[in-house]
DNA sequence: TATCTTTACTAATACGTTTTAGTAGAAATA
DNA sequence: TATTTCTACTAAAACGTATTAGTAAAGATA
């Protein structure tokens, strides 16, 4: 049914170079007579030719088509990112080959050498842990590498962020401000660097304040079947609490769904989020937040990868992407 | 860097054949010596050889890769559900290639375009309107297809789907049941068949109980500006009005945000929710909603293309997955 | 008229793989 | 010893495109 180059040359009696050239907009550079161009053109045009682009891009070197390696597609923060990387590549006529890894570096790889084999021209990677080796191959393979929201230190890359331990400072300062004095933090026992780095912060913030450090790891690989349990344990141990910070907007969830009460009130003190959500603030008690402002860090994650791409591979460099606080 | 099957060859003394034919384990049917085997097996290793799996298509004839087109790869409903598409077509060695088309038509055609164009070797498809033209050509390049969620009646596609006109009766029925005598449906100005389903059923539900039919349609292109004022002068002007059934969750959060007063409350009668959302349960009123069970949809949707990529087109079929009334 | 330019193309090669038909040499058969 | 059969490979074509060097014919130049 589809048609080749091949095809067409022999049924217009010309040469598959003529068809190619012509199709490629090479005609005049190629000094094909605008006759023979038109013939060709309507020609194409009646059969309805779309280029096999795999065939194209083995002889071009180029796929038009980036990576974008996320933990999970179907979150609230990677999902909506995603789709703006996606809008802003479909301009630069490009396409996006994503994939989610799950947290799982055996899926991370296999999703690098997927990218790889396929050409990818370009990949956003937000990396899971134990992934150094893959981003060095990455590079060896001369493909264009820019991470984001994560990093691994041990890799030079092109790194867009946020400052986690600034803007967490912002979020220990907020909830002092409102009258916290003696706060907890709730995170995962992970080492993501972007969890540290909240962390840090959070211990930081006690040291200089004297408020003492009140920290829950939750169990990163069984939250669903032991996240609330634990929080709720942990929670009606430390009586004094008189609020949350968590350091993700999913572990904040976590926490509304296990910490309310029967009657729908959730309970008496404020919690603050790492992280937005579109419900957050339509909550009862509302949900104070550290705002990652997704589209600039999309955009400056596309505009880096694409300049990589174009001008060759440079020297890695950091992005800080600036957050807003949401005090609600 | 990357070595070729050619180079390879070259370094070894051997033909390229012997080399690929190695690779691809058929060195015993092509009765190449054990030594010769792992001679070349070993050097593959040493040197880290990955294929160039455009190459390899081209040959074969074969992406490894399918396409889905979604409408929003970054809203609660797409995004979980890609989520399971790629799980389940990891397991089987494919690939995605995804593209959210924001209900926009000519985006829709430029990604079947290009999918097609990328040999994808089948594609899930939620259909925006007007894409009739788009599915036949599909189907004119011998790629299978799946549609879900939505469909278009004038083309015969497979096509996956819960039942809207049940589902919705269930809706209608639970509601009467807790007492709402006189709700209303808000619903989009778009006539997306599943929506117009869900009203429909709505329609039918009025007449058999004798129930007055109070309908506000919400501009699908241009919610975000004026569906908040429109719902709300909606609302205050049908005074009689005992409950909201949204046809689907963004409506839904949409009525949230612009029916809340000050105080958080939101107002006093219930709201009813086609779509469930990750924070529904929570919130003050608790949302009762019918859910679509991700899980079943997504793995019917890939067994499906997966049948017709292995065994060949074959006649179109509908499939129809059971909801859930989450009473909450 | 012999040579140089220009015009309007085309032939050939390359991209990296798969696959089938073919082949040289050794071993078996008659 | 001449023929057949195996063994262990390889040569060549194919997938569909892009690109560059080449060429025949016509026109311009001296």
């Amino acid at each position: 049914m589809a048609k080749s180059i091949k095809e067409i040359a022999q049924e217009l009696n010309v040469s598959k170079s003529t068809v190619s050239l012509v199709i490629n907009h090479k005609a005049e550079q190629a000094r094909i007579s605008k006759e023979l161009e038109k013939r060709v053109l309507d020609y194409v045009k009646k059969v309805g030719y779309k280029p096999n682009s795999l065939a194209k891009s083995l002889a071009t070197g180029r796929s038009n088509t980036i990576g974008l390696i996320v933990e999970n597609i179907g979150d609230s923060f990677f999902g909506p990112f995603a789709l703006y990387v996606e809008e802003l590549l479909r301009k630069k006529d490009y396409h996006v080959l994503y994939s989610s890894t799950l947290g799982d570096p055996q899926n991370a790889q296999d999703i690098i050498d997927f990218m790889l084999e396929k050409k990818v021209e370009g990949i956003l990677l937000a990396p899971t842990v134990d992934l150094e080796e893959h981003q060095r191959k990455i590079l060896e393979h001369k493909v264009p590498l820019v991470v984001f929201d994560r990093n691994s230190p041990e890799v030079a890359t092109h790194y867009v962020h946020i400052d986690n331990g600034d803007s967490s400072l912002k979020a220990c300062s907020h909830l002092k401000s409102i009258g916290c004095e003696n706060f907890g933090l709730v995170t995962i026992d992970s080492d993501q660097p972007q969890m540290l780095a909240r962390k840090n912060a959070y211990l930081q913030f006690c040291k200089e304040t004297g408020m003492q450090a009140r920290i829950l790891h939750l169990p990163y690989h069984s939250l669903r079947q032991k996240g609330m349990t634990t929080l709720r344990n942990w929670v009606s141990k430390n009586t004094e609490l008189d609020g949350l910070y968590f350091t993700t907007n999913y572990l904040c969830i976590l926490g509304l769904k296990s910490l309310r009460t029967e009657e729908g009130k959730i309970f008496d003190f404020p919690l603050f989020s790492f992280d937005d959500h579109e419900l957050f603030d339509i909550l009862n008690p509302k949900i104070s937040c550290i705002r990652q402002p997704l589209e600039p860090l999309a955009k400056t994650c596309v505009k880096v990868l694409l300049k990589e791409i174009d001008r060759g591979i440079s020297i890695p460099r950091e992005y800080v992407i600036s957050t807003d606080l949401i005090k609600r």
